[in-house]
DNA sequence: GGGCGAGGTTAACCCAGGTTAAGGCGGCAA
DNA sequence: TTGCCGCCTTAACCTGGGTTAACCTCGCCC
């Protein structure tokens, strides 16, 4: 088993042979990506995506009026790449950018359609990367519908707790949907309330 | 072509044989829905999906704490489901709603997966599946992040014209996330201010 | 016709969060 | 050391939306 961490997010999922593992690596790129450097920035083609091996990554989407919203964190262990935009075949509206020095496995998106083409292995692969990304974001969406600012912040250390610490508030406050001031405002109310 | 309108949205997908079409049909199972009845209802078992022939659904999450949300809205040609319940097979915890007296073609999940196995076609549809609702999603992801609820009204009719009509207000704002009375203050405020 | 229930509107009041602006504070470079 | 920069906090003020509750209007059934 090569990369536990996102073989168990997609599980279930059929076993993959050695020699697959082996020719997915043969296709791989080490890359180490700097602090505050990119991955990918708005504009690049979507043409590739890559494992987190070590570090944190925000994907910030820049909207057309210059807004910056935080779609996600990626940490060790799960895919990085600006999904949506790879699927529709679009140039990236997603910078994706290292919060610490970070090391990446990286794919061509190309390679990997030829991976799929040599076994069926892949293309379940990609079917559970869907299914996932699509469950996250509904999960997310249900957040915003039914949680408070407050509950959405509980929520997000509940199931990041290895983010903290690596993650600037601004950006939590940004993938929360709320400003830096309401979310630091947010914390002080907590603390008061708990001493 | 069957569906075209399932189809178009599932683009780009390669064809599928008369042969697997017939096979399909075969499987599945017209029924009538009333307006108000249930396709799906809490705590039923997420096993069957289908392609809406006529009508409009609401899906509606019930939370634990009683809270309503309205997650989507399905008319003619579009899916209906329990996506994710479907995909972690969990019993659902989503309620589908006919808002107007509706048909339906259903089909249990079971049969799909015998297609699956019958042919190729039909994994490549399950895949465009999955990205198509990820893309959706992320999409409204997206308007929770950046746009006011008003805007989100906006986008909302512009995206959806053919629901003009067919959704009562109250489901609109509740897809918005917002309160019945906050959308009805949002409309008088844009009447005023284009008189 | 009268009553009633569902869906929508309006108003009054409150609060969470946005905005702006003024610090605080630790780290780092000159 | 000094000064600056990045990140966070706090405060004052404003606004959008929640809550509650009264009311309107239409369709429907008796």
């Amino acid at each position: 088993m090569r990369f536990p961490k996102l073989y168990e997010q997609l599980a279930p999922l059929g076993p993959i042979p050695e020699s697959e593992w082996e020719r997915a690596e043969s296709l791989a790129r080490e890359q180490a990506v700097e602090r505050k450097a990119h991955f990918l920035r708005p504009g690049d083609a979507a043409d590739r995506f890559a494992v987190v091996l070590q570090g944190v990554f925000r994907l910030v989407r820049v909207s057309a009026r210059g807004g910056e919203t935080v779609k996600a964190f990626r940490a060790e262990g799960e895919l990085l790449g600006a999904y949506a935009e790879m699927l529709q075949r679009v140039a990236s509206m997603t910078s994706i950018e290292a919060l610490e020095p970070a090391r990446v496995l990286v794919f061509r998106t190309q390679d990997f359609q030829t991976l799929e083409e040599g076994h069926g292995c892949w293309v379940r692969v990609a079917r559970r990367v869907a299914e996932r990304h699509f469950l996250l974001k509904e999960r997310r969406e249900q957040e915003f519908l039914e949680l408070s600012a407050e509950e959405r912040l509980d929520t997000f250390w509940a199931e990041n707790p290895h983010l903290r610490g690596r993650v600037p508030q601004r950006d939590v406050a940004a993938y929360l949907g709320i400003t830096e001031v309401a979310l630091s405002r947010i914390m002080s109310r907590k603390r008061k309330r708990t001493e």
